[in-house]
DNA sequence: GTTTTTACGAAATAATATTCGGCATACTAG
DNA sequence: CTAGTATGCCGAATATTATTTCGTAAAAAC
C-alpha cells in the first residue's frame, strides 16, 4: 500500500523546492525546473490534489516567541489494549503543548514532543494536565538542549 | 534571552494561520483578522523581517512518496567532549535521511528523526552511515508505528 | 493641550497566478 | 504503417492577488 502515483525527476525537483521554500512564486518556480508557467502550475496542482503534498505551514522561531522549552515524552500506559490508547490519545488531542504524538515500537508506547515557555511551566503542564491522565504509568522527559537539524525536506532522493 | 518583540492578540492570531495554512492569501486572512488587507500585510512582512516567522514549508504524505518508515533514534556518543560532538554533527549533516538531530538531556546525547523507503533501507542506512560514525557509542532505535497528532501550530496561547 | 508617532483603511498600481488555444510528441488500435 | 487519441508543453490573454501610496484617526509623549 501507499502510492502509485509516478513521480519522475521533475515532479521531484518541485517537491523538494516547495519543501523547503513553500513562498516561491510559480514564474521562479518554473525557471528552476525548466518549464514554463503554466505546465509548472499544473503540476504542483496535480500534486495538491494526489495529497502528496498535504499542506502548507508557516516554521516560526520558539524562542522569540516566548517558547523556550521543547522536550521528547516517553510515555508509558499502564496497559497497551485499546481502550487505553483510545483514552490516552483523547486527552493528549486537548494538549495544545504537545505538538506531537507517535505511537512506537519498543513497550509499544508513545513519544511526545512537548512545548512551554519555560521549565517551570512545563512542569506545571506536565504535572496537571499529561500526568494526570488515568492510563499513564510513567513519563520519562528529555529536553532539548540545543536542534542541530531540523529539515522538512524529505529525503526523495531514496525512493528514485 | 530570547524576544523582546511585543506581539499583540491579532498578530498571535496571524501566527496561529499562518502555521495552519501558509497558503491563505492576505485578503482571506484580513478577513479572519479582522482588519483592512495594508495593515494585514504590514503585519505578515514585520513578522517575517523580525524572524519570528522564520520560513514557509510544503508537508508531504511520507507514505504516497514511498517513505514508509519514520524512527526516533536515541543516540550515545563515546564520549561528550566538544570534539566527538562535532564530530558527529558533521557526519550527520551529511545523511539526509536524518531529518532532525537534537541534543538533548538524559546522558547528554542526542535524539534524531530518520526517514526511509522500508524497513530493509533503515536497517542499510543505519548500518553503512549512522553506525559507521566513529564517535558513536550506542544507538537505540524506535519506529514509528503510526502518528495520531503532528500539529505545526506552536502553543501561542500559553505565552500570552 | 499640542506634537509626534503609530496604526489603519481605501483606492490605484504592480506583480502574479490562472486560463485558454494550439502545437508537438508519444502511445494505441486497426 | 497510419489514423486516432492522449499527454505534456508553450505563449499570450485574462483574472486574481499582492503591494504601494496617501490621507485620516487614534494613541502616546511631552
Amino acid at each position: 500500500m501507499g502510492q502509485n502515483i509516478k513521480l519522475d525527476k521533475i515532479d521531484r525537483k518541485i517537491l523538494e523546492i516547495l519543501q523547503s521554500n513553500a513562498k516561491i512564486t510559480n514564474a521562479q518556480l518554473s525557471k528552476e525546473i525548466g518549464l514554463s508557467p503554466a505546465p509548472t502550475l499544473e503540476r504542483v496542482k496535480k500534486l495538491e490534489v494526489s495529497g502528496i503534498i498535504k499542506s502548507y505551514h508557516a516554521k516560526l522561531d520558539t524562542d522569540k516567541i516566548g517558547l523556550g522549552v521543547s522536550t521528547f515524552v516517553y510515555a508509558t500506559l499502564k496497559g497497551h489494549n485499546r481502550g487505553n490508547i483510545d483514552v490516552f490519545l483523547e486527552e493528549i488531542n486537548k494538549i495544545d503543548e504537545v505538538i506531537e504524538c507517535h505511537h512506537v515500537t519498543g513497550s509499544g508506547d508513545f513519544v511526545l514532543k512537548v512545548i512551554a515557555a519555560d521549565i517551570s511551566a512545563y512542569q506545571k503542564l506536565m504535572l496537571e494536565k499529561v500526568s494526570d491522565i488515568s492510563v499513564v504509568d510513567n513519563l520519562q522527559s528529555m529536553v532539548i538542549l540545543s536542534t542541530f537539524k531540523d529539515s522538512k525536506v524529505m529525503p526523495l532522493s531514496s525512493t528514485e
